[in-house]
DNA sequence: GTCTATAGAGTGATAGAC
DNA sequence: GTCTATCACTCTATAGAC
């Protein structure tokens, strides 16, 4: 990784993300320093700003990056079955999630180190993914396909219950990745009364 | 909260302990100072250590405390039917947690600021109480109450689905305790599959 | 048991040279 | 765009007076 002073913008800032992503997952926000993310990156800390203004800037940014691109990439089809909807979106949330631990962790993890502005803008994106869910499951009680007391409380106990994964689950493990979502959808299927 | 200067052990210990429980769970272990703490206990930081070697072990006391009061209090009596053992643990979960939502955020949030020698030991706790819900299902499967394909991930995902009740449930709203709990208990009733 | 004072290290962010 | 140097604090933990 040796680098001589110059120009190198282009490659540096997404390393500056990559870096902090991966500390502040591994170590927490807080007991993160710029100098740690600097040192990551093997450049001096002045650089950094350069790429971030400040600190807050940076998570924020990694934080509404995930969540932008986890509402981008849930793909829901209201003209499918309600039960399909569903179960796409079980095996859709699992593999997501699994696919980027470090951003799911800190999306979780470091909400109360968010300014309140910025607090109030991720919040606003973790709420619209979750109608989405919630409309799924308005549908099928609609139809009739669904037994659900109450649509929230249903949402809320499915995406608790899927980002548990998370915290367990490791490749090569007892179980593959299919398998798992295997049967986290037949709890759900059964939890909401799916036939 | 005036004092003279002289002897105060006995109460402000305990204070000390619902001090950094408070800002542990408000602000987050590494973000929290000792002299946070000792403000908010009325003393100057250096008095705190008359009560704790390190801030480490404050965390660690506090995490051990919390969970050794989670088994003693979980009282799982194997004479009774599966199905009823199983509403007594979501019951009994969701009511203690929702009596001590801090305790029960930092033993969640600050497992990575323990030394590798504490997070053994809390893990070690958190584990046999795991262990207690998944004697309750395996019973259940042996006595054919329950159809459940794989008991640890039903595990798992259940206290993952019962714990996120801390997440968004506030004394005062729409539900009242009891009726999320009879909600939840329906949900993981027939995720278990039982009659 | 609590105080004041301090050691020794680390913090986020900025200025100006190159 | 990156460097070095630095400002102005803050941090944990300890020593010794009272």
């Amino acid at each position: 990784m040796a680098r001589t002073a110059g120009s190198h913008s282009d490659i540096t800032g997404p390393r500056v993300r990559d870096a902090a992503l991966r500390l502040f997952a591994e170590r927490g926000y807080a007991a993160v320093s710029m100098r740690a993310i600097a040192g990551e990156v093997g450049v001096q800390a002045g650089a950094l700003y350069n790429y971030t203004p400040d600190k807050q800037s940076l998570l924020f940014d990694l934080m509404e990056g995930h969540m932008t691109e986890l509402l981008g990439a849930s793909a829901d089809d209201p003209g499918q079955s309600p039960h399909d909807r569903l179960q796409d979106f079980v095996s859709f949330h699992i593999a997501f999630h699994h696919a980027r631990p470090d951003a799911v962790f800190i999306a979780y993890m470091e909400l109360r180190n968010l300014t309140p502005e910025n607090f109030a803008r991720i919040e606003a994106l973790r709420r619209r993914y979750e109608d989405g869910l919630e409309a799924i499951l308005r549908a099928g009680v609609a139809q009739g396909d669904f037994d659900v007391a109450d649509t929230k409380i249903a949402t809320l106990a499915i995406i608790a219950m899927l980002t548990g994964v998370n915290t367990w689950f490791r490749d090569g493990g007892r179980l593959s990745l299919d398998e798992v979502i295997a049967q986290y959808w037949g709890m759900v299927r059964r939890a909401v009364g799916a036939a």
